[in-house]
DNA sequence: TTGCAACTAAGAATCATTCTAAGTAAGGTC
DNA sequence: GACCTTACTTAGAATGATTCTTAGTTGCAA
């Protein structure tokens, strides 16, 4: 953690070990106001601001990555190779997908130029209904998901 | 454009048919805000409220699509079919990518349950430089696109 | 025609994010 | 170890996108 900042020239501060702590492991793919949420009892006096600038720095030097899966707050994912999601319709419950065999290498072959773009990366986002979600007698809201029914 | 809106239950108004009209055969997947700047002269009088509110009810009922490709503003999509996006990093621009051959059937191969998530549909991004921006000379930027530069 | 639910306008409200200004502290230098 | 510089943090204002509220209007079925 701590060598993770120094390697990429950032200063160690309590507020950056906490996020990067908070983060790291997560595969929740928290938003900025989640992680701020948790880390208040910590670090009571941190700023919302710091979050922020705090995860853009570490998106910059790709520690973290910043993805937008639908439309709301931005989430942040500790796991910054490339890897594709599944988003749930229903309770917005978002688990990485690996892509393998076939998949992959058809992904090596869409690094080709597409339609003039010299494409860099290719990300895929499978969207339906998480387990939870998909069993037919108690799908899952947000709401629920937030008061731990 | 007046049938579409009366097939699925919408009461026909000059709005609507503006905002639709404009949409259609518009490739560009514009924001709310840009589509409500170009509709300024036609209907003066339209709140910016209502070309949310006719998006939203023109998504409900699939005459276009929401698309969040980055972040920032919602696009919309007339395009309802399945199909792919290529974003620009440099200047944002988004193109349609319909896939074909061995990815078409690798998408539909994908509609298999991933990790227990019933899966609705797969969409990917390709993400890099748009032919204008990948031209080592003159990257595009947004501010330039806008000034017409 | 008439009635009413659906729709629109205007502006307030909310949510996510960025900016600004002023104070604070990390970490290199002596 | 004290000092300096500059990056960092804080609090709150500002911005941008979207949604909500309320009151007035209108499409269209009966
Ligand atoms: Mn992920
Ligand atoms: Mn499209
Ligand atoms: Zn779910
Ligand atoms: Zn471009």
């Amino acid at each position: 953690m701590l060598d993770a900042l120094r390697a990429c020239g950032l200063k160690v501060t309590p507020q950056r070990l906490a996020i990067l702590n908070q983060l790291v492991g997560d595969p929740t793919h928290p938003t900025a106001t989640e992680l701020f949420g948790r880390l208040r009892e910590e670090l009571p006096s941190m700023s919302f601001a710091t979050v922020y600038n705090t995860l853009a720095a570490l998106t910059k030097q790709g520690l973290c990555a910043a993805r937008q899966l639908e439309s709301g707050p931005v989430r942040f994912d500790p796991n910054v190779a490339p890897h594709d999601h599944a988003v749930c319709d229903s309770c917005g419950l978002v688990i990485d997908v690996m892509t393998e065999g076939l998949a992959a290498a058809s992904a090596a072959t869409n690094l080709k130029p597409v339609q003039g773009f010299s494409v860099r990366s290719v990300e895929r986002i499978y969207r339906g209904r998480c387990v939870q979600c998909a069993a037919p007698n108690e799908p899952q809201t947000d709401a629920e998901k937030e008061t731990g029914d």
